[in-house]
DNA sequence: ATTGTAAAAGCAACCGGTTGCATTGTCAAG
DNA sequence: CTTGACAATGCAACCGGTTGCTTTTACAAT
């Protein structure tokens, strides 16, 4: 690999010279300039990024870390859209994307702070706000612009964070299912410790007060955003006989595409006798059978206006003050229908 | 942000000394040892990743590089298969995951080599090769360990690779639909400057001439890996008529929903009428309606693997040889069926 | 007490760029 | 022909670690 100082003495220059031909930044003679790109090129010489950010203090990363990789991650639409948004916002500003996410959670978040510790991203997005580790405190404490995919706890007023109102659209889900004659309506959300499992719990809770409905407590249940967690929260909860839910929510559509397997197992018809609902607007979600209902969340679009919020901050130089909500879609397609009268 | 310096100024000690109790590599007394930990502890030092790797010569980092990502790329579950089998072979070897692709073509083949010229990375995963660009001689040029996801053209007999063997596969699938009685079979394939496209189309050509099926160049279409892409697909083949097929292979599972959705909307009964067959095996295909019947590609396997020959050749210091074919499976669901005899 | 030896720590160069400041070169005005 | 002013380039320190080699220290053997 050819260095600099190679180019400088091919081209019969001082290495600075080199150096500022590739920034730019400063005047050079038409003269040299061709001269040193010539030897750059006839060397096939390339800056080398590390030395280059260990000298401007900046990497031009970015790191996408995910506190809370789950079984099945994956699989959901969730990471891919985020992945897209992140990219394409990242690459417009010539940013690199760093990945960090495992399977183990405590190993993420030491790798989370590995990355942020030892400077080897500009600036951090941080893809869910666990409640089981104050992910937020230990942040702010290093001096390091982050961003949050959705909002944190209350005693962080001042961080940045793009968000989607998880309790008001999950709520308006509810008081569609309500609107529709459905009283008994279940709520099936992912981990538990994860905030948005927590929002969208308390959007759920809070429209069936309005409507004045009792809430069973066995009608909440948690499905870990797996498929599996979908299908297994309605075994348990038909055991419930005339108390079993008329309608389901699920924070995410792959549980939601479990819902419609155990009940298609159990010749249950949808949305005839029961509704299920989804989250996201996944592709997927529009070729299950029947298709789903589900609350389009336009993730992409989330992270690539929460990156370019980071990128901005990375270049002021201050951290990152905006907050964003972002508005959701409740897309109505086959698997929801008026509740069964008895 | 204390450096080292800091920290051996405050032990006491030589900043060589620090480095040596980071490194680990050398012995040093117990009560140095002791003495710089407590230095650094209470300085909340942790060694800076760029200066590391630049003195080092090596970054802990390998990235993924996507030369074709195209409009729906993160929507099919390659992408995020992909990811997770590299992130969980990258993760156990202590390396990070940089991820490059964007929509625009040229683009990314320019970021390819950016990273690659730049040494952000100690080691290259091509997700795919493009037949339009020489991606391989480009690398081979570059003296820097990579694997393709994929086997190359015959011209790069030494490269690294891990593959699916996709014609004997595809024409495996072909098999079986002439099992079932079709003769008229169309090849769905994704992108014609990608690989695995021949690849797959050459399966097929070799099975229809095996069972000494004439092909009808109108059975061949390129859906470019898109669901719109299978849905018009069908639109250009039912003009045929009675050269119509009556099955479909699709190149990946995003198109033959696609493809399903359209002879949904003409109802057309699957599988009465007409057999589609997908390939990956997504969760997706598993709810579709109805159920697809899918070539399965553990691509989490395959990339899992690949990275971790990778990483093995980067610790070895010498390009990587190891080739590696995997094995796929034929998901037999319901959209398949016998071919209705006229 | 002296010498030998090995372990521990220090020294300084190096990785490959960037950049503030000093120096040289060029041309116009006086 | 000077002098001034500014553009172009050179110089050297710096970013924050690592590591081969040298020196110091400690302790055992003579």
């Amino acid at each position: 690999m050819p260095t600099i100082r190679d180019v400088a003495t091919r081209a019969g220059v001082h290495p600075s010279t080199v150096s500022r031909v590739f920034t730019g930044k400063t005047q050079i003679s038409e003269v040299t300039r061709v001269r040193v790109l010539a030897a750059a090129d006839a060397l096939g010489f390339q800056p080398n990024a590390v030395a280059r950010s260990l000298s401007m203090q900046r990497t031009n990363m970015i790191a996408v870390v995910v506190p809370h990789a789950f079984d099945g991650y994956f699989e959901d639409s969730y990471f891919p859209e985020v992945m897209r948004g992140v990219l394409r916002s990242a690459y417009k500003h010539e940013y690199r994307v760093l990945v960090g996410g495992s399977s183990g959670r405590a190993d993420e978040i030491v790798q989370l702070f590995d990355i942020v510790g030892s400077r080897q991203a500009d600036g951090i997005l941080v893809l869910s706000n666990r409640l089981d580790v104050d992910i937020v405190g230990a942040l702010c404490n290093q001096n390091i612009p982050f961003v949050l995919m959705g909002k944190p706890t209350p005693e962080y007023e001042e961080v940045a964070w793009v968000d989607s109102n998880d309790a008001a659209y999950t709520g308006q889900v509810v008081d569609y299912l309500i609107g529709l004659g459905h009283r008994r309506i279940a709520y099936v959300g992912g981990d538990p410790d994860v905030l948005v499992t927590k929002e969208r719990q308390r959007g759920y809770c809070e429209a069936m007060a309005r409507a004045g409905i009792e809430i069973v407590p066995e009608w909440i249940d948690y499905g870990f955003f797996v498929e599996d967690g979908g299908y297994q929260a309605v075994q348990r909860m038909r055991r419930l006989n005339g108390d079993a839910p008329t309608a389901y929510y699920a924070a995410n559509d792959l549980m939601a595409l479990g819902i419609l397997r155990a009940l298609r197992e159990q010749g249950i018809d949808v949305p005839g006798e029961i509704s299920v609902v989804g989250t996201n607007g996944s592709l997927i979600s529009a070729h299950s059978h029947p298709p789903l209902t589900t609350l389009h969340v336009p993730y992409a679009d989330m992270t690539a206006k929460a990156t370019s919020i980071l990128l901005q901050s990375i270049h002021t130089g201050d951290m990152p003050k905006a907050q964003h909500t972002i508005d959701c879609q409740l897309i109505i397609r086959e698997s929801t229908g008026p509740a069964i009268t008895m």
